[in-house]
DNA sequence: CTTTTTGCACTGACCAGTCAGTTCAAAAAC
DNA sequence: GTTTTTGAACTGACTGGTCAGTGCAAAAAG
């Protein structure tokens, strides 16, 4: 296991294949190909089951390849799941930057920065539910291998929602006494908890219509009459 | 690793209290005691490792038992696991309730009661947090055996709050354009995910400010100045 | 153009270790 | 005397990871 006797083994350079094919310069071919189809097998397949109890023999054939190709091509089950990791999660810190920055652009308040992001999370988990339910899952265990990547990624993510908070509160648009981390953190929850749910159990109702629930709760126009 | 010398076993991070309240009906005896312990190991056990990558001979060791009591106590590890689940849920529910019904009794409004309920949810993920990052990491999980089971009491614990959603509606408190089944289950989020991120990464603060960052957000109090 | 070589990507049988669950005689606890 | 626990041995199935070998497309040699 430990210091194999490994020759030169040229330097794989860790390409994270997207999710969506870009395809950019065509520098993947066959290799790239296949690191994507194993990200589709193993993200399903972990989602449903958990880490532990996905074997690296189903995701192999899921993905309609050998075993040993799992391994040539990732260093360990664990170094696939935690690309898979750092790969999702960089899309959603990504979709929530656009989101708050074109809000910006086109002179929209802070609450409508919130309001787009609350939608790009909801667009992210419509596209992308098992990578979704996975990170859940995940995030809040202690004691595993790659804790440390889930709270770097986590991080990520959470601190785009706290930079359009934060710069609420300094215009005066928010009030001043709100905990900046802790309604990042409940904004979060609420949309991924709500998401969650959508898909679970009213997986026919449209994303508008989600939108549209949270945004009037986020908006604080639940009480009084419609 | 099996049966290594465990040293000190020092502070366990994550206590959970005891889960069966008190000894009331007289049942038990040492049976009860022990059960008490197996689920006490398990519900830590699992929390931090997940269903599949804890072993029946960890929990043993936890509980402080042989390993053929938790076979005599319980026909199998998800036997165990189920039983788990369903008095934890069983917990939280009464819980929610009590919170709801006392404010009804004390002549508050529908907000006061989803508020009490916010602050209950927060004493529960308090007393159990090993409990409640267990159960999230489960909860959406598919093509598990115990599926059924956290379906059945996930409805029971969400059921309480759509409740008063409705009566909110039905009396005119809240306006009738809300969706009770995604409004609460957002809230529901929104107490989860702030509370486990309050115990995970904020553990210092106390429950009174985490409650009233949550109150501040449910209320709508976050616009304007302070 | 044809033949040979190269080396990347992939294969799948195999191995050593692990784990849920069983068994049971004997000891404790009640 | 009965119920509960112990503790260690055992089984049989399963799993992460390995490795010698295959296939093939393009480069190199003829």
């Amino acid at each position: 296991m430990t210091s194999s006797s490994v020759p030169a083994e040229a330097a794989v350079p860790v390409r994270i294949g997207s999710m969506e094919s870009s395809s950019t310069t065509g520098g993947s071919t066959r290799r790239e190909a296949t690191r994507q189809k194993l990200y589709e097998a193993a993200v399903t397949l972990i989602a449903e089951q958990g880490f532990s109890a996905t074997t690296v023999d189903e995701i192999a054939e899921r993905a309609g390849v050998a075993k040993g190709t799992v391994y040539y091509n990732f260093a360990s089950k664990s170094v696939l799941f935690e690309e898979l990791l750092r790969h999702g999660v960089g899309l959603l810190t990504a979709s929530l930057r656009d989101a708050a920055e074109q809000t910006a652009r086109e002179g929209g308040s802070r609450v409508d920065a919130l309001d787009a992001m609350v939608r790009a999370g909801l667009v992210f988990i419509d596209r992308y539910p098992a990578f979704t339910q996975l990170y859940v899952a995940e995030l809040w265990r202690t004691n595993r291998a790659w804790q440390s990547t889930l709270m770097v990624v986590r991080q990520q993510a959470v601190a785009v929602v706290e930079g359009v908070l934060r710069e609420g509160v300094e215009g005066g648009e928010f009030s001043d006494e709100i905990d900046v981390q802790l309604t990042a953190a409940a904004l979060v929850g609420m949309v991924l908890v709500a998401a969650l749910d959508w898909k679970s159990f009213q997986p026919e109702r449209s994303l508008d219509d989600v939108h549209a629930a949270l945004s009037r709760l986020l908006q604080g126009r639940v009480s009084g009459k419609g």
